[in-house]
DNA sequence: TTGTAGTGTAAGTGTTCCCTTACAAATAAG
DNA sequence: CTTATTTGTAAGGGAACACTTACACTACAA
């Protein structure tokens, strides 16, 4: 009889190389040889663990929301979802907004976007982002004024608008961090609220 | 006497072309064979008007932000500067936001930010934006409340946020054109004015 | 008309890349 | 131990790509 195999384990050991790597470098720049030597072990290995480097991809972009939405209900389970939840949150990304890098993997997405596959995974990804958040903005409406659920969607969009912009100027160096801090805080709560800044 | 050299009347001529073509297709899935065929040239031409490819894709991302000036300039003109001017170049964009599919040019360039080069071409393109966006907002609020420069400042990120997701959106079909309307409209005069929604 | 330099074509060149194949080493069950 | 199968290495194949070179043709000023 032969060993056991093992390549679930291995799909998961990788996979945070793998992303982390696509997000460095895009999807182009990214070679599987350079994935392979990152995480110490030839292409081929790769291969076997995924059909095609289109696929190590689309697990990266999966794994993107996984990774944040993990860190948020962590954060929402110490609180115990009390009314000040959102806030909580707000907060947390103001001070840790992007420190992975990971959203790097959206934008190397983007350009890709016209593959079928890609397109879906990142439309997919965006549309839960958006969902978790419009959910904790209407939690912290349930027992206050009320909006309507159009308002809160765009309210939702505007906040993700919000995150991306942070990210570039992250990313670009257009704003010093302890601003960006501010400027997510700022902005974020008035939209949370939607009241007047 | 030779003939007179036309390089400058080409490059002005080929430019919207390879723009467009890198806004189709990204960075690296945009070969100089193609941009060659697309201007119905061979390609050593395009490395006589631009000495890399890399150079080329330079003049795109300077074009993006051209062209989107030259368009809401001439609309200012046409309002000769009223108070209403930002509220109509507003409405134009809610309209027409993203319509020629430029803003795929910056999001290319963004997973190619790591070359210095094209980092500072595109944090150029990025504050000259935000500039422009900035000056609309201050001019809408001469006459009316105060607003600090900061506040200013983080609005017009804001809605340069906005922008960036209703482009995300109309490339993943994840709003559909009527709503994303709505969306631009909405929360953009919510930060035009930084009042309640 | 003539000479000079611009404008275009055709055909490489060396490199990089995704993915495959061939095969050796390790390992667990019988 | 034997055997079947996994896990790893080494090498390379075919294609694509950025950029170059060689050379013919064209148009203009003198």
């Amino acid at each position: 009889m032969p060993r056991p195999a093992r390549l679930p384990e291995q799909r998961k050991d990788f996979l945070p190389i793998v992303a982390k790597t696509f997000a460095e470098l895009g999807y182009r720049r990214t070679t599987t040889a350079k994935l392979g030597s990152r995480c110490g072990v030839r292409e081929n290995i790769l291969f076997r663990l995924w059909p095609s480097k289109k696929a190590m991809f689309l697990a990266s972009i999966e794994y993107v929301y996984e990774l944040s939405e993990g860190i948020w209900t962590e954060l929402l389970l110490k609180n115990g979802g009390g009314e000040e939840s959102a806030e909580k949150l707000l907060k947390y990304e103001s001070m840790h907004h992007g420190e992975f890098g990971m959203y790097r993997i959206l934008f190397a997405g983007l350009t890709e976007a016209d593959d079928p596959e890609i397109r879906a995974s990142l439309a997919q990804t965006y549309r839960r982002f958006h969902k978790f958040i419009r959910q904790q903005i209407s939690t912290h409406h349930k027992n206050q004024a009320e909006k309507s659920t159009r308002d809160i969607e765009f309210l939702a969009w505007a906040y993700l608008g919000l995150g991306t912009v942070a990210n570039i100027a992250k990313e670009l160096d257009l704003i010093p961090a302890r601003q960006r801090r501010q400027l997510i805080h700022t902005v974020g709560l008035l939209l949370l609220k939607g009241t007047s800044l």
